[in-house]
DNA sequence: CGAATTTGACCGGCGC
DNA sequence: GCGCCGGTCAAATTCG
């Protein structure tokens, strides 16, 4: 890697220090692609790729957690994604057509430039509406201070739809009870919540602070891509994830979790790969695997702010970017299965 | 040599 | 019942 791209991860680094983010990201390099991995502060993560510094990466991590079960929720998880990803520049994540094949959902933007709006909009789809999933299968999700839909948005006029932001939620059950199914017949296949994310990527199989061993690899239909079956190598640990790249979009990798670590991310408790080209100051001393946060309600999101921001907001900048950002940390720190 | 990956076999769910 | 498909298993192979 070139002194120009070190500085550069320097400079993110730094400023995104200045701005109250968390001091330890890790790092992947690959090619020519240095990556910063947030992914330490769940529920996002996000890919900061020196190389090409107009484009952000972004995702979110559900895994840590269960996923949100209240709609108000999702409303405040999906904006929070949409502030956060407005702080930085950058150009639109551009994957609105994308097929995500198995995966329950996908959060993207929606051909937005985050530059030129201060309106939000963050696609769901949902498969288990449609089968085969189609284009018309993404569900639209518009901030309150949201502006016009795109024209050319696939998604446009169906506002009104309900979120759906996991499998194996309670969402997801109710819905499938509507459907006409008996409890029985529900209990019967119980899995674990799923959270499925696209990122454009030359790597398939993306850092995410854990340690993971591949079980299997299928051809999928339609693709001529792969997808790889993961397991997390922790013991007890039942966290899978799969890995396909978009059969459309080649450049676009879809990663589906499923299920919740019951253990902390290797990577932060061994400080994570950036302090090896970083400025030792900006890391030492180590942080702790993970900020001391209060025991929230996940379905209280607005108890969980204020509880919060108690504690925390003296340590955040004072913009409005931010300020859905440890709420919904707090909300997916804290797991109640945790040992 | 142990760990990780590869890969064909196998299994269960589902639609016809 | 049959075939398709997604997901998993596990023996063989490769890797470090």
């Amino acid at each position: 890697m070139s002194e120009q791209t070190k500085d550069a991860a320097h400079d993110h680094h730094s400023m995104l220090l200045s701005q109250g983010f968390p001091s330890f990201p890790t790092t992947t390099t690959t090619h020519d692609h240095h990556l910063i991995n947030y992914s330490h502060y769940p529920p996002f993560m996000m890919y900061h790729d020196l190389q090409n510094p107009t484009t952000h990466q972004f995702h979110h991590t559900h895994h840590h957690h269960n996923p949100p079960h209240d709609h108000d929720l999702c409303s405040l998880f999906l904006q929070a994604s949409a502030d956060y990803i407005t702080t930085a520049p950058s150009t639109p994540f551009h994957l609105s057509s994308n097929n995500c094949s198995s995966s329950e959902v996908a959060v993207c933007n929606n051909n937005k430039n985050w530059n030129d709006s201060n309106s939000h909009e963050v696609v769901i789809r949902d498969i288990a509406a449609e089968n085969p999933p189609t284009p018309n299968s993404w569900r639209s999700f518009s901030s309150p201070e949201a502006g016009s839909v795109d024209e050319d948005s696939s998604c446009k006029g169906k506002k009104d739809l309900q979120l759906e932001v996991c499998e194996g939620g309670d969402i997801g059950k109710s819905k499938k009870l509507k459907a006409g199914k008996t409890k029985e017949e529900e209990n019967k296949k119980q899995r674990e919540a799923r959270f499925a994310f696209m990122t454009k990527s030359e790597v398939d199989n993306l850092e995410d602070g854990y340690r993971w061993r591949k079980y299997g690899q299928k051809a999928v239909k339609n693709s001529a891509f792969p997808r790889s079956y993961y397991r997390c190598t922790s013991q007890k640990c039942s966290v899978k994830k799969r890995i396909e790249r978009s059969h459309e979009d080649p450049s676009v990798v879809i990663t589906t979790y499923e299920g919740q670590h019951n253990h902390h991310s290797p990577a932060t408790i061994r400080g994570g790969a950036a302090a090896a080209f970083l400025a030792p100051s900006l890391f030492s001393p180590p942080p702790p695997a993970f900020p001391i946060l209060p025991q929230v309600d996940i379905f209280s999101p607005s108890t969980a702010a204020q509880q919060y921001s108690q504690q925390q907001q003296p340590q955040l900048p004072d913009h409005h970017h931010y300020s859905l950002f440890p709420d919904m940390l707090s909300s997916f720190l804290q797991n109640p299965h945790d040992p």
